[in-house]
DNA sequence: TTGTACGCGTTATCAT
DNA sequence: ATGATAACGCGTACAA
């Protein structure tokens, strides 16, 4: 009761009641705002509570609600350079949108379907719910998450119709990109990509299908790659592909892209002259070559945001929109550029 | 008490006490191990609570131990691509330590010392202790956490004796890194660095200079730069040296790496023939380069679980080492390989 | 060794 | 509009 005992130990909702001479539930209802409160009071327990820096324990809180006001992200363990940008954004644009509701935010990481990290949150009830990063068709994630009642939002594409997603339309992007490049002489597109069970990869290989069909052109197997895991995969598909006379390939990622570019320099084939190139999605790592590559982009940071926001309106109840999907851009660079006048001819 | 409350609620320790005919206090001392209590209960607890899938609720331990077994990590607005393989795996790293000892990780982006969103979680008794990524010579966060008596530790190096950090040697580092270049015959090591007001910024500069001391040299005013910021400065600063007549480049990170090899290669200047180029700090962004770069690599992901680790520790009020110091190692590459054999001649 | 009773700080229900 | 009072689920002195 002295004066000495300031910033040491943690004040109340107890304390404030005393020295205002309430109830401990009225300073409640004045915080929450919830149950009918005087104005005349209400005022005055915010005010002094402002001036004695009375802050709510989250802990205490959280039993009696039943509630964290914490999330989780799923993050996959990144093994390139060049998928980081994407996590790490989606990451920070999570956390921004979950700090503006007063929510904090766990990441964990794991990969390959190991759901124990994500049990041991759910069971301890550490969180209210996760994002996940990335979706498989067959997720062990989703599928735990659906089991245990948890609210989830996926970053991806589904065509599970009860899962909640949001993604940027990768299908599109990657078929309005594809008629780009036909439109601007280009005759035949390859396509590297990786494994089509990831629905991102999914996606973006429809995409190209869909595109090469628009412009009336058939998909050839002899340029289509769907299978491409490790760096040396991918150079072999780009030798393969210099004998059937592309005259262009597209990367399903930058990854794929990084590799492509470095084997052609080291061929001494010249990009676009001799090979045009393109990538599904753009990354920082591609300011760093010698050719500015032409390339989709899509807003990482809001991704994040966007599956945050969601996931806290679920928590809270709401009907929240199934698939939300965000726009792209389309960056026309050098490396696409004809280089002779006629394209028409042979 | 029929069938079908299974998945649905939550059991708790009363139920497992009711169930096993003991009190409360009982099953909570097989969990905890804290007191006496008999080998035979304490199985039968364990068991039971294994087969019925107990598991204690996070906010009531947290409440009645005010202990939350979560710890933040404060993060910097990555800017650049450069600069997030260090950040990212320092987070990672923490992650995987947190996971081991049954605690949570949760992330904070702030930048610029502000530090509202760390008083926010301290004074709703968020977390147990912080991890502070980026530690400046005035630091707000140092200021902040120490004032409110939160532990924390920082990555970094600090002058300040009651602040524990974990770092890489950069001083130890890069004064060998120096020694080495010299004893390859190269003469004048120019360095190109940014603000001296980040710490690890300082101790790489203090290894610079000290490094050509063991040579007997002396430090050039006219090529060293330690201020630079933007792009356009270290362009700037590259003309200015190549007017100079020195041999080599040090750059104190990636980003300032990635600048001077792209502004060489844009000038016609070959590596390491023209000039030879090193780098302070190794990522994975370097592996793009069409020449090898010698530098020094640290474990990024090491030093997030060793700051971890110490956090942990002295959250149990166990004593820590003040200064953590990990090691590493001197990637020598072609990019300073002396181009001719007699490197005494002049 | 085990049980009882209370505290942790908040919210929510039910009176008043 | 406000005040008791009882949860919320667990830990822990204290007693037995």
């Amino acid at each position: 009761m002295d004066i000495k005992d300031q910033s040491k130990e943690n004040i109340t909702i107890h304390d404030v009641a005393k020295a205002l001479g309430v109830s401990a539930s009225t300073v409640s209802r004045a915080i929450s705002g919830k149950g009918r409160i005087g104005e005349g009071t209400r005022r005055r327990v915010l005010q002094y509570i402002d001036e004695n820096s009375f802050y709510p324990n989250a802990s205490a809180r959280s039993l009696a609600q039943s509630k964290t006001y914490n999330i989780a992200i799923i993050m996959p363990e990144v093994k390139d350079l060049v998928d980081m940008p994407f996590f790490h954004s989606c990451m920070h644009g999570a956390e921004e949108a979950a700090q503006l509701n007063d929510y904090d935010l766990l990441v964990v990481t794991t990969d390959g379907g190991n759901t124990k990290p994500l049990e041991r949150m759910v069971n301890n009830r550490k969180v209210d719910g996760m994002i996940l990063t990335r979706l498989y068709k067959h997720d062990a994630f989703v599928e735990y998450l659906k089991s245990a009642g948890i609210p989830f939002v996926a970053i991806g594409n589904s065509d599970d119709k009860d899962i909640v997603t949001v993604d940027h339309d990768n299908y599109g992007a990657c078929r309005e990109l594809v008629a780009l490049l036909l439109s601007k002489g280009i005759k035949r597109v390859a396509y590297l990509g990786g494994g089509l069970n990831q629905t991102v990869n999914e996606k973006r290989y429809e995409g190209y299908v869909d595109g090469l069909k628009d412009a009336g052109k058939k998909p050839e197997k002899s340029i289509i790659y769907t299978d491409l895991v490790t760096r040396i995969q991918v150079s072999k598909a780009v030798e393969e592909i210099l004998k059937t006379g592309a005259d262009c390939i597209l990367c399903q990622d930058d990854y794929i892209c990084d590799e492509v570019v470095h084997h052609l320099a080291e061929k001494g084939i010249k990009i676009p002259k001799q090979m045009k190139v393109a990538s599904c999605h753009h990354s920082k790592l591609l300011d760093n070559y010698p050719v500015t590559i032409t390339s989709l982009k899509f807003d990482t940071m809001e991704i994040g945001r966007r599956a945050c926001q969601t996931l806290l309106s679920m928590i809270s109840g709401e009907d929240v929109p199934k698939n939300t999907v965000l726009d792209y851009e389309i960056n026309l660079k050098e490396s696409t550029k004809s280089s002779t006048k006629s394209s028409d001819k042979a």
